[in-house]
DNA sequence: GCCGTTTTCGGCCCGACTGTTTTCAGTCG
């Protein structure tokens, strides 16, 4: 059972309430509940079992019965009436900006409306006259127009381009903007671009960007836009002295400000956008700094990373938040692909730009011989590649260029090179590119066998996810994460921006098991390697302090752990 | 529906913007 499987039964029994104007608290015990069981680190299946479904956070009597019954049955039979109650096309409705649930109910129970298609043709024909105003209509025409261009969640590199953009387009207008919401928190991915700026002509300014096709809303305190690319542009006016509270407030998550409001209402504050304020007499207690307002509410600075409502509010008022891993820290790079395989660069192309870079040491790890299109290397090439090394390391000392391998993992579990072969290698890592259609149980025994042969450092991108396109394997982490402790194995967090595999919760519950995790850019041309700080935001987003990583180790430290 | 070093009942974050609103509901972040 996976636990998004059953989060999402709560997100949609969340929504469903809406449609039909449930009780909004209602509404948000079950979207608590959900997120509660997405980002559980253990098998929701196994906490059933043991009974402790009701010690969950956010889950009483009512979800824990819901849980058990879908865990027993199959089916929630709650969830089901309300599917009889809400048409399918109230739902699909609701994906157009500006129809939220009870318009989206009352259209398809009061007006007949089936689907997207079906709202477009009444609102043409005239016959939602009486229901919409015609502003309503023109900007729902418009919308459903866009709705089928509208483009999903985009990766981090591609938002912090198209941010800096913008921050390059009104810095040369004179304005500063500072960019918040989750790319501020270094998220995989990015709805849309949130924006602050201290001088409200930012708004009229944006309204005059060239990539600006749309104004959506605009107020003396914030506007939204969306760009040609679809992309969604929330700019917020601040004042200097109430940044902090703004920044808080627009860096989000949104759990994490409700938390943290909750905090300052138990100590008789008010927390809004503008600052912390004290309840009864209204007195500023503090807003223009972030640190400022952390510590008014009696804990730690809370990086931006953090802010997820993950249990960081409990440590920062406890006083014990990670020293979190510093980005830049890594001395090198432990997994990269050169010309000898699927690479574009060669060998001393990779060794120079690392060096630049500021490392120590990297791995080459070019894929071994069954991974075909990847053109891996047989024992043969692997030897000539050394010899190559070898010369490099002489020419580059001190400057470290460690034999390395990424060797494929079989079908059966088995290596495609020998033990004594591997012997060789400074270090290995094992990944698996085929045979992806066997069962998650088959998947999860093919991958502990595979940690059980002699010479294995790390486990490579474990679950072969592709954010956007696929998703992980269904493996059973926990068992692989307990495999890794019992034999010392390392997790890689591959650091490219569409892998980020392992995530940041099961990276922390690994380190958490005490396994160690090593951040690779599994870069495969030069300009790759500095993909590592996806993975250190990975790291960080997981809690991760330096010595949970690696390749934080000297070349020395690394070497004895090597070996 | 959940939750409690003030509570097992009565709360549940807070505010901006829009429409056709003359006091507020709906939507959004």
């Amino acid at each position: 059972m996976k636990n998004s499987e059953i989060a999402d039964l709560l997100d949609r029994t969340a929504l469903l309430l809406e449609a039909v104007g449930e009780n909004r608290f209602k509404i948000v015990a079950f979207r608590r509940a959900a997120k509660n069981v997405r980002n559980l680190s253990e098998d929701i299946e196994d906490v059933w079992n043991t009974g402790g479904l009701e010690q969950l956070p956010g889950i009483g009597k009512g979800i824990a019965k819901k849980i058990d019954e879908y865990i027993r049955t199959g089916k929630i039979t709650y969830l089901q009436k309300l599917e009889n109650q809400v048409p399918q096309a109230a739902i699909d409705l609701m994906a157009i900006p500006g129809i939220g649930p009870r318009t989206a109910f009352k259209l398809t129970k009061e007006h007949g409306i089936q689907n997207i298609d079906s709202l477009r043709e009444a609102i043409q024909n005239g016959s939602l006259d009486d229901f919409f105003g015609p502003t309503i209509r023109k900007k729902i025409i418009s919308e459903i127009e866009m709705i089928k261009s509208t483009s999903k969640r985009m990766l981090l590199p591609q938002a912090e381009e198209i941010a800096g953009s913008i921050v390059e387009y009104l810095k040369a207008g004179g304005i500063h903007i500072i960019i918040a919401g989750s790319i501020r928190r270094c998220k995989a991915t990015v709805g849309d671009i949130d924006a602050i700026a201290l001088d409200e002509n930012a708004v009229e300014l944006l309204s005059k960007f060239p990539h600006t096709s749309k104004v959506l809303s605009r107020g003396t305190k914030k506007a939204s836009f969306i760009l040609d690319n679809g992309v969604q542009v929330d700019v917020r006016i601040s004042e200097k002295d109430e940044l902090g509270a703004t920044l808080l407030y627009f860096t989000g998550s949104k759990d994490h400000s409700i938390a943290l409001r909750n905090i300052a209402i138990s100590k008789g504050y008010k927390l809004n956008e503008y600052g912390l304020f004290d309840e009864s007499s209204g007195k500023l207690i503090a807003s223009g700094s972030e640190e400022g307002i952390y510590k008014a509410l009696g804990m730690q600075y809370i990086e931006p990373e953090l802010r997820e409502d993950r249990g960081e509010i409990q440590a920062a008022l406890q006083g014990r938040l990670p020293n979190l891993l510093r980005k830049g820290s890594l001395k090198g790079d432990l997994q990269m692909h050169t010309l000898w395989s699927d690479g574009l660069s060669t060998i001393e192309q990779m060794a120079r730009e690392a060096k630049l870079l500021g490392y120590e040491y990297i791995a080459i790890t070019d894929h071994s011989k069954s991974a075909r299109l990847a053109n891996g290397l047989n024992e043969d090439r692997f030897l000539r590649q050394w010899k190559e090394i070898d010369a490099l390391n002489e020419k580059m000392s001190p400057f470290t260029i460690l034999k390395g391998v990424e060797v494929e993992i079989k079908g059966d579990g088995s290596l495609d090179l020998e033990a004594d072969f591997l012997n060789s290698f400074d270090v290995v890592g094992i990944s698996m590119h085929q045979g992806y259609n066997q069962s998650p149980e088959k998947l999860t025994q093919r991958m502990i066998k595979a940690m059980g042969s002699k010479r294995v450092h790390y486990l490579c991108h474990p679950t072969n996810r592709l954010i956007g396109i696929r998703g992980g394997h269904e493996i059973n982490m926990e068992r692989i994460i307990q495999e890794a402790k019992d034999r010392g194995i390392m997790i890689e967090i591959n650091s490219q921006p569409n892998r980020l595999d392992i995530d940041e919760v099961w990276a922390r519950k690994a380190a958490e098991e005490g396994v160690d995790l090593v951040i690779n850019s599994d870069a495969h041309s030069t300009e790759e390697l500095t993909y590592v700080r996806y993975g250190e935001n990975v790291a960080r987003r997981a809690w991760l302090e330096s010595k949970n990583v690696i390749n934080t180790l000297s070349l020395n430290q690394l070497l004895r752990r090597l070996s």
